[in-house]
DNA sequence: GTCTATACAGGGATAGAC
DNA sequence: GTCTATCCCTGTATAGAC
């Protein structure tokens, strides 16, 4: 339990793009604090004090800001899946054809997978210490990100363009290589995440039977 | 916290394999037992008296068969992985081309991945859990897996069977479609680990090149 | 909105009988 | 090897001053 106390902490990345929700500061110290706990130890393994450490703030200070622990993860997930499923969605609509959009989509979220490593492991393997009624709606913001890659693979299908058995399930397993780069990548990684995001973009694309990616 | 007192429980099939290990009786109710309530709960979510009552015993019951809880996680990971990486090794061994051996393990592995969610939660996200020690050691054995793909990838560049451009981040990647299996499967999934293990396979095949699986 | 101090419940582990 | 009883530390959350 050491626990760099202050300074940025890996999810530098992410707090970046809190910026857009002008949160105060004391609340958005505390929010980055507890990313980088929850990645290490989880939301359990972690302890408000801890929490507080980080942030460079009283244990006490987490609740001028938050109700309990739980709504602290509960926002860290939700405003991290609105910043995700944004972003995947204005990719899928930078292009037109089904090979492009998948393309841009894959190399996009693997990207954002390693790149944001620390928070996408929270929202990917913290979702059982939320309330009932956190969870369905965190599971919600989820499920709009499988069914773009559907939807997307679906217009390949129809297009002609893509060759698959089961459209579901290769939503599914392209989903895979992307969301699984937050459970391998660490930083120093031999490969930038922008070039795990190329790799797994041809992957998928030969996944939906298109030998070679388009241009 | 509700868990079902003593019963079978999700880790049934696991249960199962680990019949070779010949351990007593309740050092066996208690492993399986707190392979349940650590994929449900997490470690640190997990309490001892948790555990003893699915076990159906008292609290102190689970100090005669481990000296700590962490000892508990690591013998599950530990003999967990043994049979993991077992098994891969004597699929990768039945088949001598490349296609056949990456069709073989992607199938096995994916389907094991379904059919043992459970512990393959457990072994997958609760890494950090563990002591330092503990911790090294079982990541050599999760090496050994990915080394095992590592090879086969590697032989059928050689062979002319594969065409990839990285023969690691393609062992990456195939790894990811069956270890993410885990991660999103449910008992009920309108597939059967065995369909799953198949049409990742396909997908494996296709990511190397190969366009038509193997017979 | 931040602090110090603290209430109070919960959890890992042990003692000692059977 | 399993039980009952319990120790004692840790952790979430609150009270109240500034």
């Amino acid at each position: 339990m050491d626990g760099a106390t202050a300074g940025p902490g890996l999810a530098e990345p992410f707090a970046a793009l809190l910026d857009q929700y002008r949160f105060p500061a004391g609340y958005r110290r505390m929010l980055l604090a507890a990313v980088d706990a929850f990645a290490e130890h989880g939301f359990h393994g972690t302890t408000t004090r801890d929490i507080a450490a980080r942030a460079g703030m009283s244990p006490a200070a987490l609740y001028a800001h938050f109700s309990s622990k739980e709504e602290l993860l509960h926002t860290i997930m939700s405003s991290a899946l609105d910043l995700t499923a944004g972003m995947v969605s204005a990719e899928a609509s930078r292009q037109v054809s089904a090979p492009g959009r998948l393309k841009a989509v894959v190399t996009a979220l693997s990207a954002w997978q390693g790149y944001h490593f620390p928070v996408s492991r929270v929202v990917l393997y913290q979702l059982n210490a939320l309330s009932a009624e956190h969870l369905a709606e965190v599971a919600g913001k989820m499920r709009v990100i499988d069914q773009t890659f559907r939807a997307i693979i679906a217009d390949g299908v129809s297009a002609g363009d893509f060759t698959v058995a089961d459209v579901r399930a290769t939503a599914t397993a392209t989903l895979s290589l992307c969301l699984d780069v937050a459970r391998w990548y660490y930083p120093g990684y031999r490969r930038t995440p922008q070039e795990i995001g190329e790799m797994n973009a041809r992957a998928a694309l030969r996944i939906v039977g298109v030998p070679e990616p388009p241009t």
